[in-house]
DNA sequence: GATGAGCGA
């Protein structure tokens, strides 16, 4: 003990090779200079006894107990810990930092920017939207009869294709140059129900539900790629939050290769979900 | 349990 005190560490382990029972309960002496030094013993699984000595600097810290907490740690304990002494055995947990949660300095800042940015968005909406076709308080794109009617002072859809075919949408017609990535290039060689039928091209895309929020479009591509080439993966996430809302679409280039992975991957564990896959239908 | 997002006036 005496050469402990000398030291100038704060901890130390070293080997006792004394013959006696072991205390249970940590030995705690308190130094005039308002430390403690804390011995414990144990024995190790090759027989061996490890003695502890702490030398610890409290500190009057104010806190707050949860009582169920505080009552909790008097439950004795089981399993694999099962007659070992109260508190935290070294062998076992390694006793950390707590960790606070604290939210942002500058959340309530944050907050009042959303609100300028909900109110723009509203500034909107509210702003006059008139149909260039049929001049209805709707988007020209969502106009009933932007399939049959090109824009006031504007040629007709089809012509525009043939006239402009830099742009690489015009299709579908309807005013707004803007189309979506996955509504371009309609008319290559992949629809076969140009009808008008499906808004995309989802005769190879599955549906996959029960996915958990930490799953990664790659996860579900590193799955579904050995059953055939996957052409999209869609994993749908809140906008918001970022986090995944437990559905996604994987398609693939060959309606085969769906259907066999419709087959194998439904019923698959992914963490701790079991993976529904089914062909998906025409969104709403 | 859920059927994808995106622009623009």
């Amino acid at each position: 003990m005496s050469k402990v005190a000398g030291r100038t560490d704060w901890a130390e382990e070293e080997d006792d090779e004394q013959n006696v029972a072991l205390p249970t309960h940590p030995q705690i002496t308190k130094n005039k200079d308002g430390t403690e030094t804390i011995v414990t013993y144990m024995m190790r699984e090759d027989g061996k006894k490890i003695k502890t000595t702490r030398r610890i600097k409290k500190t009057v810290v104010k806190t707050v107990v949860n009582h169920a907490v505080a009552e909790r740690k008097h439950w004795a304990k089981f399993g694999q810990e099962a007659g070992k002494p109260a508190g935290p055995q070294t062998d076992t947990t390694s006793v950390a930092e707590n960790i606070v949660f604290r939210p942002q300095a500058n959340w309530k800042a944050s907050a009042d920017d959303k609100s300028e940015h909900e109110k723009k968005k509203a500034n909107l909406k509210d702003a006059k939207i008139k149909c260039r076709i049929c001049s209805g308080d709707h988007w020209t794109t969502k106009c009933p009869f932007k399939d049959t009617m090109a824009p006031e002072g504007e040629v007709g859809a089809g012509a525009a294709d043939l006239d402009e075919p830099e742009t690489a949408g015009a299709l579908g017609g309807g005013g707004s140059s803007y189309v979506p990535p996955h509504l371009r290039n309609r008319g290559g060689a992949t629809g076969e129900k140009m009808g008008g039928k499906y808004e995309r091209d989802d005769l190879a895309t599955l549906r996959v539900t029960n996915v958990s929020e930490f799953t990664e479009e790659q996860d579900l591509r590193d799955i579904f790629s050995r059953f055939g080439h996957v052409t999209r993966v869609f994993l749908a996430k809140d906008r918001e939050t970022g986090r995944a809302k437990g559905f996604a679409f994987v398609s693939f280039a060959d309606r085969d290769d769906a259907q066999m992975a419709c087959a194998k991957v439904d019923g698959y564990g992914l963490g701790h979900l079991i993976l529904r896959v089914e062909f998906a239908k025409k969104s709403t």
